[in-house]
RNA sequence: GGCCCGUUCGUCUAGGGGUUAGGACGUUAGAUUUUCAUUCUAGAAACAGGGGUUCGAUUCCCCUACGGGCUACCA
């Protein structure tokens, strides 16, 4: 690695939510840079006009946000190198776009989408190339004085790249190693759209040069397109300064074919995307990891772990773990299959690891948005306590901490009531009067008494447990029955046992 | 079709010329938990196939198969 500081940038094009893959690349690029004290910049590449969607950039942002991920530089914080958004830089890219024709390195093309389509059908396995390209309308072989007319008649016109002939292309990808591509598979790319747009091949160049990026990380999607980029840099007289590339290997779909998408999540019932998305034109829901339930460091840790590992047998990473032991060299080249339940099982062990008083306020919010009204936050902290190992999801937290702030509205009577006798209406009556001559109500002091009030009643511990249970909960779940007991105190202890009685014996 | 990339349990993966091919999720069985979850123990489960190279290949090379990506004035 040379001795320039590390740049990268997360280069999205703001056309919806943020998927899976996309976050992961995000991911990598940020660990990379905070790993060699780098710049991480976000660059918005919404160059393509008819694809731009409403509110997507601000939901980049928000995603990143939650993530905990700051760019160093982007379109909201500026930066050295602003614009960052491509849209903004349109001025810039003609004129390398132009300095490429005065090389011979590109050229004019006046064909109409309509053309090239008739001759897509036409000509079996078409290409804009070297095959093709002198028998269509372009300045490579109109009459100089032609090309000048349609160009000075404003004629719509795009700007193509000259692929050189009888050529290969090698690059060494940080995680492929060595590539190589023949030229003449590679057709002719836009480089500048009849709008005056630059396409991806153009600005990513142009701009990652201008930025000063030194790597750069994105889909193996592009690996294709590597042999155009790497020609530009080349062309451009920029080719000591060109990044190292990365190409990541794709998230599939867990079932059949393909990379994953957003319709896989709908078809297989779970989120793909980072965070909900509402497509404002077909009021389209597009559900969340962040909604669903996961912890943000939940849900980089398993992203981070889609393609990568340390060598070892550790297998939860916080973000500052993840910065220190990331390295390029342990990234696979294969493409992984998206797993939910193992998804879930992160988010569950992080549930588990992050103390009370981090999940307090999320937990708040979930109960809150139940209809469920804290005012005690040290009552509450013992709640998520002794709740939080049976959770694997935030939302779990509402059905396994409710009864703590309301009484069970319903029970589960067809286990209490068929094997219920006077015998345990009086223990629990019994139990009523006991209670409140507890000297310490912990645990394990209610718990004594509770069992010599059985012995002393004749009755089976066993068989009183669960109706006990179900007195405080309202159903067979949730932490050990006096822990329960014990944190809902003695006075609302028996409103409870007093309450269920007359349901049970009613 | 063409080009490019890839291939270890169902899934994510470790490993690497000689290993009982390791871990995790999931799964199965058992223990603990007088509920559920957790936890613990044990089990089933993989080197795509064929050729080389080699004393020896899952590991290196080639081919095939399969999978994936790209093949737009989308990124």
């Amino acid at each position: 690695m040379s001795d320039k500081k590390v740049r990268v940038r997360f280069a999205p094009s703001p056309t919806g939510g943020l998927h899976l893959g996309g976050v992961r690349t995000v991911l990598f690029n940020y660990l990379f840079a905070k790993k060699y004290k780098g710049d991480f910049v976000l660059r918005i590449e919404d160059t393509d006009q008819n694809r731009y969607v409403e509110g997507a950039e601000q939901y980049i942002l928000d995603c990143l946000k939650w993530c905990g991920i700051t760019p160093d530089e982007s379109p909201v914080v500026g930066g050295q190198y602003a614009p960052y958004r491509q849209s903004e830089r349109k001025p810039i890219y003609r004129e390398y776009a132009e300095r490429l024709i005065a090389q011979g390195h590109a050229y004019y093309a006046f064909d109409t989408p309509e053309e090239l389509d008739a001759k897509r059908k036409e000509i079996p396995n078409f290409q804009y190339g070297h095959a093709h390209r002198y028998e269509l309308r372009n300045s490579l072989n109109l009459p100089l004085q032609e090309v000048e007319a349609l160009l000075h008649a404003n004629t719509p016109h795009v700007i193509r790249i000259k692929m050189p002939q009888d050529d290969t292309i090698s690059f060494n990808d940080m995680i492929r190693g060595y590539v190589s591509f023949d030229t003449n598979q590679v057709d002719d790319k836009v480089l500048l759209k009849a709008d005056g747009m630059p396409t991806y091949h153009l600005a990513v160049v142009v701009d990652d040069y201008l930025m000063k990026i030194t790597h750069a990380f994105r889909g193996e999607e592009w690996l294709p397109s590597a042999p155009v980029h790497l020609l530009l840099w080349e062309f451009l007289g920029w080719k000591a300064e060109m990044p190292e590339w990365a190409h990541l290997p794709l998230i599939l779909k867990p079932d059949g074919h393909g990379k994953l998408s957003k319709r896989d999540g709908a078809r297989l019932g779970f989120p793909v995307y980072a965070m909900n998305w509402l497509d404002k034109k077909t009021d389209e829901l597009t559900p969340g990891f962040r909604e669903l339930g996961f912890l943000p460091e939940a849900f980089l840790n398993l992203l981070a772990m889609l393609g990568w590992n340390d060598g070892t047998d550790q297998e939860i990473f916080s973000l500052d773990e993840l910065i220190e032991k990331f390295s390029i060299e342990r990234i696979s080249k294969a493409g992984a299959k998206f797993d939910f339940e193992k998804a879930k099982w992160y988010n569950a062990e992080w549930i588990k690891r992050t103390d009370a008083e981090s999940l307090k306020l999320k937990v708040w919010e979930i109960l809150k948005e139940n209809g469920v009204t804290v005012t005690d936050e040290a009552y509450l902290l013992k709640v998520i306590d002794i709740v939080k190992e049976r959770c694997v999801l935030l939302p779990d937290f509402y059905q396994q901490s409710a009864y703590f702030f309301q009484q069970p509205t319903e029970y589960d009577i067809n286990s209490v009531k068929p094997k219920w006798t006077d015998a345990k209406t009086d223990f629990f009556n019994a139990l009523v009067t006991a209670l409140p001559e507890l000297d310490s109500f912990e645990p394990a002091a209610i718990e004594t008494r509770f069992k010599a009030l059985a012995e002393e009643k004749g009755l089976k511990v066993g068989e009183l447990m669960l109706p006990f249970r179900i007195m405080l909960v309202g159903g067979k779940f949730g932490p050990h029955v006096f822990d329960i007991a014990a944190l809902l105190k003695p006075s609302e202890t028996i409103i409870r046992i007093e309450k269920a009685l007359e349901a049970f014996t009613s």
